[in-house]
RNA sequence: GUGGCUAUGGUGUAAUGGCAGCACGAGGGACUGUGGCUCCCUCAGAGCGGGUUCGAGUCCCGUUAGCCACCCCA
């Protein structure tokens, strides 16, 4: 009987045709990369929960509106990138990104009466409809904060210099922190007329992705990426004092000031302006090479319009988001470790060790260690083969000769040394055995 | 969204239009109560749909998916 089924195992059907597939740009995440995805997720709830932050949970679901009023009528991902749900007079869209979510539920629950500074963060899931590449899903997850409620730029440093703490803490490094300021929303009107009256007469000279985002969004021209586009740009030789009104150019300083102060490595950069209408003043990217075109691990700004724009009082707000996706991959590249437990598997022979053994690994997983068996009746060369394969650390024999005495025996697999052990002692000397 | 490239066992790959091979892996055995090393055996494959051809993994068209660059962005 069992040789039947072994024989039936080892020979499965001929592989089928999929009926299904997942959906274009999404992923299963397996329990090997899920382990990892969940050690940086509690990595990073330590340091949120010291940062002061607090953990809000927003629906995927909201309104489309709500988007469109946050990220600007005429940005990408209202445009193209939103996964739209029509339910009878209700327009839906799945979150393409958190910040607009929390903002509503930071006003819809008062947040603004209850304190001056509200910290919240964030993980789960954003939808934007893409066309997929690495690095690059339709649905991906955001691990992400938001302070709300202070203009102050100390508050820029510390945001800033969380999300290199997460990083470093996740133990990834070589990446890039790169900083600019886009000035108050006054401040970007002003600049985006001034760009358009210097650029209207040269327009013709551009490629035709800047002639097209002239008029969508005339930010995005400083930093194309072709070369004739980028000398002209620089043949314009503008400088932060000609478009920041004072108290924004200040603001800047003291942001630089404050993360010199606490040594956090960055580059100023004018290249990054940001996709998103609610960025205003500092805006920020964290670059890793290893990652291609998509090489943004993770990227955020102030906001202090935002709240407004959505029905509060005026109050300023910082944020960034990681794409934990991509934390993943270079996360794995660097192989960064993740502690495993040690496995204790266990091996019984005959019938009635069996029926004991079953006793015996509901104990040990009842006491939390991390244990597992044979299901397949292997002999014992077999099972130690497996115990091996599955990298325990130590094995449990139940045997008749152990049974009989009421021992099990104990095998340490790298000194290879077993000993025996009384039934009634062994989950304890497993945990004694596993600490040290 | 635009342009391009790719698709062969579970994984990584090979083969002038002519017998689908190798490695890893998985299962079993050599060793009947002791794993790792070694040796032996076994298992398992052309994304999908058309076309050209005596004959297609190979050429052509379509499709799906992934990847690369752009775009966008986390």
């Amino acid at each position: 009987m069992a040789l039947d089924i072994a024989k039936a195992t080892s020979h499965p059907f001929r592989k089928m045709p999929l009926l299904f597939q997942s959906v274009r740009g999404t992923k299963d995440i397996l329990p090997n990369d899920a382990e990892i995805l969940h050690d940086i997720e509690s990595q990073a709830r330590i340091l949120f929960s010291a940062y002061g932050y607090g953990e809000i949970i927003t629906p995927i679901l909201e309104e489309r509106d709500l988007f469109i009023r946050s990220l600007g009528k005429d940005s990408e991902v209202i445009n193209k990138q939103m996964f739209i749900i029509e339910r009878g007079q209700d327009l839906l869209a799945l979150r393409p990104e958190a910040t607009a979510g929390v903002i509503r539920a930071y006003l819809e629950n008062n947040f603004n009466h209850i304190d001056a500074l509200s910290k919240f963060y964030y993980f789960g899931p954003m939808f934007r409809a893409e066309r997929p590449q690495k690095g690059r899903l339709r649905q991906f997850n955001h691990l992400g904060v938001e302070a709300i409620g202070s203009l102050n730029p100390l508050l820029d440093a510390e945001v800033i210099s969380l999300a290199d703490t997460i990083l470093r803490k996740i133990g990834i490094s070589g990446f890039k922190i790169k900083i600019n300021t886009l000035g108050c929303a006054n401040d970007k009107k002003k600049f985006g007329e001034k760009l358009r009256i210097l650029l209207k007469s040269k327009l013709s000279l551009f490629c035709s992705d800047c002639q097209e985002r002239f008029n969508r969004n005339v930010f995005r021209l400083i930093d194309c990426k072709n070369a004739s586009c980028r000398n002209i740009i620089a043949g314009l030789k503008l400088k932060r004092q000609d478009y920041l009104c004072k108290d924004c150019f200040e603001h800047f300083a003291a942001v630089l000031e404050n993360l010199k102060n606490i040594g956090i490595e960055y580059e100023e950069s004018p290249q990054i302006v940001r996709g998103l209408d609610y960025y205003t003043r500092t805006v920020f990217e964290i670059t890793h090479s290893s990652l291609g075109a998509q090489d943004a691990l993770g990227a955020g700004g102030r906001y202090d319009n935002l709240v407004a724009e959505l029905g509060g009082a005026p109050s300023g707000a910082i944020g960034f988001a990681f794409g934990v996706e991509r934390l993943l991959l270079v996360s794995k590249c660097q192989s960064v470790k993740v502690s495993k437990k040690d496995l204790v598997f266990l091996i019984t022979l005959g019938k009635e060790a069996e029926k004991e053994g079953v006793k015996l690994l509901h104990n040990l997983r009842q006491a939390g260690i991390k244990s597992d068996t044979d299901y397949e009746n292997r002999s014992l060369k077999g099972a130690m083969r497996r115990a091996n394969d599955l990298g325990a650390k130590h094995v449990l024999i139940l045997g008749e000769n152990e049974l009989k005495k009421n021992m099990v025996m104990l095998k340490d697999m790298k000194s290879g040394e077993q000993r025996e052990v009384k039934i009634e002692n062994i989950v304890y000397e497993c945990q004694r055995v596993i600490v040290s």
